[in-house]
DNA sequence: ACGCTATGCACAACCGATTGTGCATTCTCG
DNA sequence: CGAGAATGCACAATCGGTTGTGCATAGCGT
């Protein structure tokens, strides 16, 4: 390493004078051009192990500037702290690795000015596309979006201005309550209630899951009080106060629950540990998945959304924009624990 | 909107061609600089409403070049996908919001080599600084940033070219083999062996912590025997086979175990339920903190590591930065469920 | 009325890469 | 041997902001 000790950061103006040529040479040299340009392999070999040697990184925002593409490919997200959404910024990042794009994930806490702050911080980085992940309020990011010129796709949650992926919650959720049907009937408690709790019903998958499970339950034959739904949002304190309050009227637990997701049955079964209840007899259906969950608790089932096709079919649209703004991509989630 | 249909974007020389002025004066009123360049209230008004309605945003590779400042600064971590790491990140990218500062995480998966890829790609973007989290090797990538003249520090493991914020994990393991050891003593059970499994032996953090658990038994009176110490790797399938391993000679479980991280549990917990032990009886302490697994069992005993503080000593340590490279803040982490 | 300061803005040179174009040489072939 | 093609490279404009500097005009005091 030859490096100076000046902080400056070397140029190719800098490897020009080094190897003696010109910085329009060394550019062609250095993005692979040089063979178009009729560079000699001799002097292109010079400037490149030049380069090496003297640790010469070109400069992303002079790049990008020139070329009017940043190379970035942008996501906001609600929150990592779960395994739906930490594997989905996961596979996003490695995804656009891949493809030569760098990832940058915002997040925003399910919260429509956070999101829109995230949005606009990332146009102004002239991201080339920019997917939104379960955005409350997907519509208005993506006009932002279409606004600058800028592809969008949403992720997660479906949106009317722009594509969207998501998982087929309503048949998720209905092979989620056969499943638990299956178990209550196994164990000769088929007419138990069963209880749908957590998420927001102003949200499409929450009332999708509702769908599927009101479905399901007509499959078999049962109707579905309303006073079983509690799409009291989802966190945690929200179920484990809105189970609380369920409860202030009945005698026994529910012998089986859909829970909207990890979050809410966090507070669920935090609630019912507190009340000295006893868990392992309960059935849980969970529209999430986390296998240190899963490990603990013998009948609890959980919906595993297959994030590595969401993504795939995120590229897939990147690659090829459709037509319609309004295409909406359903892929299968998978049912853990049966 | 009077945007304009063409896909470009507006610049300042829009801008000014629109307000009638030059792009300088457009430049000094929308950075905040008009006042000291004395440019009149009324063109600065009739500039920025102008930007506003027109839906301006500046171009921030531009900025960045001109200004030799980028806006950016950096996180690489080793994965989302824990509660520990993703609110890091969170709190990470929310500081660097409230400054000005565009957060940008990149995670690694404990690779070295993705590790110094990733720092590349953040020096190429010319992050103004770069935050390590949990790094394999942390030096090499410490040198790098130093090459290039970006402050960089440690964050979770130390290293020794960068200056470091970690939890104190001696103390912190310390207390929670303590915490266990009360239990088991409580349930008149002190002479029972209690197993330490998780975690890779060439880790700091893993030796501390194991230095932490022999010290807290020592100042009980206990001996350690080597074959109780376990630091099979991380992995939840390592922390299921190594446990297994361990049960071929014995004939009951221990009583207790200090187990060094939720993913290792999961394979802990997957193992025994997959034998139909029994878990509730089994006292868990795990350096590690996640609220759903703590409410699924009655005896698990977590450290919640102080992710707030360790951020805030970070971006300290970026206000001001210290002489010694080799400084090393440890934040006290909580011993939760106790 | 004259000099002096203050006011209000425009000019132009960057930041570091990319890329269309053009100019010397050297090579090739009739 | 000379025209035309091929080779090898350098020049300069450009991307969109930022910022040091300079030039008019207005205002003010004597």
């Amino acid at each position: 390493m030859v490096s100076d000790s000046s902080s400056k950061r070397l140029t190719i103006y800098d490897l020009a004078r080094l190897a003696e040529t010109s910085p329009s040479t060394v550019s062609a040299v250095l993005n692979g051009t040089w063979q178009r340009r009729r560079i000699s392999k001799k002097l292109a070999s010079k400037i490149l192990s030049l380069a090496q040697s003297e640790g010469y990184s070109a400069n992303m925002q002079a790049r990008a500037l020139r070329r009017e593409r940043s190379g970035i490919i942008g996501m906001i997200l609600p929150l990592y702290d779960n395994r739906y959404f930490s594997s989905i910024a996961q596979h996003f990042e490695s995804e656009a690795r891949r493809r030569g794009l760098f990832a940058i994930v915002s997040c925003t806490n399910r919260d429509p000015k956070q999101e829109c702050e995230a949005a606009r911080m990332m146009l102004a980085y002239r991201v080339e596309c920019l997917v939104c992940t379960g955005a409350t309020d997907p519509d208005t990011i993506a006009q932002m979006c279409a606004e600058s010129g800028v592809q969008s796709i949403n992720l997660d949650l479906p949106g009317s201005k722009a594509p969207s992926v998501i998982s087929n919650n309503r048949d998720g959720a209905r092979q989620l309550t056969h499943a638990i049907l299956n178990r209550l009937a196994e164990e000769k408690r088929s007419d138990d209630p069963v209880l749908f709790i957590g998420g927001r019903d102003e949200d499409h998958n929450t009332r999708e899951r509702i769908a599927g499970f009101k479905q399901a339950r007509e499959e078999v034959g049962l109707a579905t009080a309303e006073e079983n739904i509690l799409p009291c949002d989802y966190a945690a304190d929200k179920a484990q106060a809105a189970l609380a309050t369920y409860m202030r009227n009945r005698s026994t637990l529910p012998s089986a629950m859909f829970v909207n997701s990890t979050i809410s049955l966090e507070g669920i079964v935090r609630g019912l540990q507190l009340n000295g209840y006893y868990l392992d007899d309960i059935i849980f259906g969970c529209f999430d998945w986390d296998p240190l969950a899963a490990a603990f608790h013998p009948r609890l089932m959980m919906v595993r959304q297959n994030v590595i096709e969401m993504i795939d079919r995120v590229f897939e649209l990147i690659d090829t924009p459709p037509r319609d703004s309004r295409l909406l991509i359903e892929v299968q989630p998978e049912i853990m624990g049966v």
